[in-house]
DNA sequence: CTGTTAGCGCCTTCAA
DNA sequence: TTGAAGGCGCTAACAG
């Protein structure tokens, strides 16, 4: 009743308070005023439900998220809200800690003309039911693609980027590097996995050991490098799959007295800022964490603006950057 | 027109579709069937936004942000997504990066009916046309509570928290103690400066220094560090309001050749996993952060089913965890 | 330039 | 136990 309300008020028809509304041409100035005056003497607020059912369109994207605490996540997304506010989109945020009964829910969402899209950053390719439930509906997986699922991705080349981590740690001498990976239901996980082995193979390095971390949080990380420590033959490098995986390990390293890096080299993963002031300074594998974001809401708007646009796998680049942990000397 | 397939998949007319997808009694257990198995044929998924447009209510909830790379935002947050989702609820994030702009442009959601309620933690409260917006719907602030807006809230006692922090520095024999505080349009950063002020005069302490870190990055805590480092009479304790902006002010004590704590104590704010991994293991305020979320939602849905509750200002209470980046020996 | 009208898809009385 | 019908508030043809 509201339109209908300030349509009374200005003495002219809802169809013209629609149209001062939604700035179309067409209406004479004196009309317009109006129009305006009802409607701020009225308060009037369109009411976007209504705007929404009528459009077929929500304006509104979907990000289902593994974790929104692990700091990659949380900036990745803020990349993605960056951008969808720059073309009129909010974000819907999914935080699902893996659980797939919280993700399908969430896509119910998509199915239910909710959200225009979504953003996935979550191991969700083996979803029951995840082709019905997107449907054809605009996707694109970020940080986390398959490239057999019928859906954009942008992502970066883990395997390639686990190759140069392990690559460094060989130049520096070292002979038993061992991998703190992630859950391996995540493709991330898998594929810098391989990328450890094949880098391994390459320098020609027999010994392996990969310690799967229970979370993303820094305990796990500890924990997985207790596990190591406590091999009769312990590793001399660690390539971590994070950078706060690595503060665990890092502190477990100290707590048995032994030194980084002397004893044990530690590179880690994502970049974040903090990683550059721990002590000490942290080595690590910088991705593009905004930019990712914001490269997958483009691909998405693109999709949405024109559903029969081609499926896109988009590949950032990331870079290694040597610090003190992984290195006697600097370069 | 999607009900209407249904229907006449079924044979039956739209309202009897409708009483089966809400569940509701009344309906003889062959003719459930029938509507069940033509919904299942024809894949049919409800339109949400004309459910939500009939029934006035959303299920959505707005979640406004000061900035989602702040890994206290960010574990809030999750706590908020966790308990809304316990109840049927979804969030709406905006990021806001303390744009007003932004701000206002997400509580349009509010006014418009996409959300059935907000829980703001930004320092929103003197945002133009903020009443208006906001108008009565449901509101609660989260960790940035002022007592004079119309609205619940969840807070700690920031006053007492900053005043234990500066009694613990001021036990260790600190006699310059520095805050690097937020910033200060933000009432914790107020009210924690304040209960910094208090503290230092109880203590008898007259040598005072504040600064204030640009952003919520461990940069700005650098180089806030900075500048109280170039004064005169530098400090010998720093009081950090969180663990984040710690972390930069103690790279930069490091870089100038000075050991924390021997030369500096510091004292971080949040209570991070990671903080307790640093080395030195850093001291700080444990804020709950989870439950900060948590209580929020559940003071935001009493209000959402009775708009007539009365307005609950709580205070959830933390906790000095002293650690080696405070005391030269440990309690 | 402006008004009339017809839905978007759903839920919900009111009758039958 | 079921169906018919109205309307949530808005936009978009189509007339005028």
């Amino acid at each position: 009743m509201s339109i209908e309300k300030v349509a009374r008020l200005a003495g002219v028809s809802t169809a013209t308070v629609s149209r001062v509304l939604n700035g179309y041409a067409g209406v004479r100035p004196a009309t317009r005023e109006r129009v305006l005056a009802a409607i701020a003497a009225s308060q009037y607020q369109p009411n976007l439900l209504a705007r929404q059912l009528r459009t077929a369109q929500s304006r509104m994207l979907l990000v289902l998220v593994s974790s929104i605490i692990n700091p990659f996540c949380s900036r990745v997304v803020r990349g993605i809200e960056a951008e969808a506010e720059a073309h009129g989109y909010h974000i819907l945020l999914c935080n699902s800690d893996s659980q797939p009964q919280r993700e399908s829910a969430y896509l119910a969402l998509l199915s239910g003309k909710i959200v225009d899209g979504v953003i996935t950053m979550d191991a969700i390719t083996n979803l029951p039911g995840l082709r019905q439930m997107i449907g054809d509906s605009p996707w694109v997986q970020c940080a986390e693609g398959d490239p057999d699922a019928e859906a954009s991705s942008v992502t970066i080349d883990n395997q390639q980027a686990a190759h140069e981590a392990v690559a460094h740690l060989a130049q520096q001498r070292r002979r038993r590097i061992a991998m703190i990976n992630g859950d391996p239901r995540y493709l991330y996980a898998q594929q810098r996995e391989v990328g450890y082995r094949a880098a391994l193979k390459v320098h020609h390095l027999s010994w392996s050991g990969v310690e799967y971390a229970s979370d993303v949080e820094c305990e796990a990380g500890y924990a997985a490098m207790a596990r190591l420590l406590d091999r009769a033959d312990p590793p001399d490098a660690i390539f971590a799959v994070s950078d706060v995986l690595a503060v665990g390990a890092i502190h477990c390293i100290r707590q048995r007295r032994l030194r980084v890096p002397q004893d044990i080299a530690v590179l880690g993963f994502d970049g974040l800022p903090w990683s550059a002031m721990l002590s000490p300074p942290l080595s690590t594998l910088e991705q593009p964490m905004q930019q990712l974001g914001v490269r997958s809401v483009q691909l998405l708007l693109q999709r949405i603006r024109d559903p029969r646009a081609p499926h896109i796998h988009e590949q950032l680049s990331c870079r290694l950057v040597a610090r003190a942990s992984s290195q006697l000397v600097p370069d």
